[in-house]
DNA sequence: ACACAATGTTAGTCTAGACTTACAGTAAGT
DNA sequence: ACTTACTGTAAGTCTAGACTAACATTGTGT
């Protein structure tokens, strides 16, 4: 159970995919990305350590505000991932097209 | 909260996971699954109907013997919500190397 | 120095869900 | 019909973690 894909875990939550998919937009601070959420700041702001941690996002710092974007480390190691999967579940797919075929 | 991607959700635990990972190597029967896990056999079956809600699963039935494989279509969706987020990081990426360069 | 604004952190509560045990169902062999 | 494999399901327990409230920290402006 080598818990791998840190990634994964991090965005299983819904609200920080919420979070995550508002970054696509483009860089925001913790308040900015808290603004139209229904939790509390704080919790926006433990969601972004989990983030961060995963390396999905960055943070900078702007005067007293931080600002976040998304971090491609991640996303890299999820593409990786996931292209493990595919050759079998194509030829797995290929099976199927042809049994149903004849 | 639109909860889209049940298939992060499904990927998100380790155990899950594994099975999954598992499946990489060919179809299985659930016994075989179980075979090599440190959780029960019933654990495992709970584990395949969440991949197999997810659509990262489909089972077989073949004798009294229950056959799983991979499922492209949960891949797949994953690919498209991942793709949707390259752009803007590569963007991000380039940034950064540009501002360490100078 | 003081006030304010933006964020991180801690402690504590509470729910989703991962797990086990026990039971039910179904197919194959004798 | 009976037994044996193999699997799905239900009920119950328990832990990880999502959330809030309160506090600590840091930077900015006057």
């Amino acid at each position: 159970m080598t818990n791998g894909q840190p990634q994964l875990a991090a965005l299983a939550d819904p609200t920080r995919r919420e979070v995550f998919e508002r970054l696509r937009a483009g860089e925001a601070s913790v308040g900015d990305l808290a603004r139209g959420l229904p939790v509390s700041r704080p919790a926006v702001s433990q969601h972004l350590r989990a983030l961060k941690a995963a390396h999905l996002v960055t943070d900078r710092a702007e005067g007293t505000r931080r600002v976040y974007r998304i971090d491609p480390h991640g996303l890299a190691a999820i593409r990786t991932w996931l292209d493990q999967f595919w050759e079998v579940a194509l030829q797995a797919y290929a099976q199927e097209v042809a049994r149903s075929e004849h």
